[in-house]
DNA sequence: AGCTAGCCTGTAGCAGAACTACAAACCCCT
DNA sequence: AGGGGTTTGTAGTTCTGCTACAGGCTAGCT
């Protein structure tokens, strides 16, 4: 939001601007204050301050006021979120965390839950699942394998191109294939979710919208980070994609008879995340 | 927020129970909604739902519109985070991304950031850096390698305990070992820290505050999530871990001189996240 | 059971907030 | 310098949030 209003600050008119200043200069203040006394301490006349509200893309001061309070409360004061090497610790942590932060409430707001659901049931017909990924995704791949094995649910994780291609290959019938990729478009990857759709398999793919990946798949589970600077995505979307596998990990096992995740019905403190007590490194 | 209204629901009035109901059921609708229609819809009169704010301790509806905003972006809007078998896709989905969005907040609020200065002073100085971590923590440790690596920063990641021991056994003086670890508990890691420091070597722990690795390390960045169910800690720590190391990948290239990490002072759109266009699985 | 005290709930009215229509002022261009 | 268009402020309207008050229900006592 603020970073919004820095970008189109040159933009707006002259009157404008001196509002923008003012909520940049002080954001905390909006939300506890009317439009009144935001015009008269921005030196301007009250409807200037609605049109303000309305140049940036807000459906009205309300609505204004409510991004704005939004916004501070998931951490977003810095507003020029460029690291720069005079940045003390303490900025530069919150910068990364505010980043981190912000990808993962846009990727809980932008996730297709049909998708989900759909992805939930071809998994429960599965006969067996696999996960593919390679660097960043292969970690994720793994890290998904853990999720799902932790619910009581086996899956395979491959990192090797080779591997999961002879996996990809001999894959029974009506099978799921977890395709985790960053960019969508590693060929290898591409490959073995063509051998397996082939085979009469599904893929779900964790991925970009509109990436090669995502067109051949069954579902895709996209996750866009669709913000104004692309160039954080690779480290954003891994969370986000985490997160994505939890998720199905954690909806599978619900689904499931109570017999294969009894851990999780019987004892009262089973919550998302496993056994509590389990000692992992 | 929405804890707090669980926690007083029992002694709020009948009326006013029923605004506390379907605040709890449809939290997202709050900010969006005017008196009137939240009455309407709650079946009550208007002035029971400002009745109602003001019983949960705000000051006024307009106050508990704002906060209720705050509380939803913070990533804290499912009431039980506990999932049920009952809970639709969407609603399970909200509630994993939202566990993983509040222990990324609470992480930030809570790290010790003269910890992280130091510590960044280690690596500084660090002829070698090491880093080690078992099960998830492993993947965590092959992040931070993918971290550190594309800021031009080398360093071995070690998820075998067999290696790591005889890597930590030849570290050279003045090494710095990174120990990731969700409880701070696991044996051979411990083993390999006290190995590293009979050395002359430094220990930077990434785990639970006064564990055992805690104790004995050098210096320790602690993301507790001290929160109310610590059932959830592991899936959520493995991601404050993520964002901790990357952040520590971050600091320390800032510091470095020019020529190592050249391309991102350089590119105008290089950011955080590495190198934009870079095609990353 | 009937009555009364006290609390809970809804109606009516008021102040102020957000927003809209219109007119004045400014700027730029010819 | 004069006229078109844009920008800004003024006045008015609607609706929102809030308060004062009165009716009704519950509960306890006789």
């Amino acid at each position: 939001m603020l970073t919004r209003i820095n970008a189109l600050r040159t933009r707006l008119r002259r009157s404008e601007r001196k509002v923008a200043d003012l909520v940049l200069e002080r954001p905390d203040d909006v939300p506890g204050s009317s439009i009144a006394t935001l015009a008269q301490r921005a030196g301007v006349s009250e409807p200037t301050v609605i049109r303000f509200c309305r140049a940036i893309g807000c459906n009205g001061f309300q609505d204004f006021k409510l991004r704005m309070a939004a916004g501070l409360a998931s951490g977003e004061p810095y507003v020029a979120s460029t690291v720069s090497s005079k940045d003390s610790p303490e900025a530069l942590s919150g910068k990364v965390f505010d980043r981190a932060i912000a990808s993962l409430v846009q990727a809980r707001n932008h996730l297709n839950t049909e998708a989900l659901t759909t992805a939930v049931d071809l998994l429960l017909d599965a006969p067996r699942i696999d996960v593919y990924g390679h660097g960043v995704s292969g970690l994720v791949a793994q890290d998904a394998q853990h999720a799902f094995l932790r619910l009581g649910i086996p899956v395979m994780a491959c990192t090797d191109p080779h591997i999961h291609r002879i996996s990809a290959a001999t894959l029974p019938h009506g099978s799921v294939l977890i395709a985790i990729s960053q960019t969508g478009r590693t060929a290898e990857l591409l490959c073995s979710a063509e051998l397996a759709l082939a085979a009469g398999c599904r893929v779900i793919a964790v991925t970009a919208c509109g990436s090669p990946l995502a067109e051949i798949s069954t579902v895709t589970l996209y996750t866009d980070v669709r913000d104004d600077t692309d160039s954080y995505t690779p480290m954003a979307s891994r969370l986000a994609h985490l997160a994505v596998c939890d998720v199905l990990a954690m909806a599978l096992s619900m689904r499931l008879p109570a017999a294969s995740n009894s851990h999780l019905q019987h004892t009262p403190e089973a919550r998302i995340g496993g056994l509590p007590g389990s000692t992992r490194a």
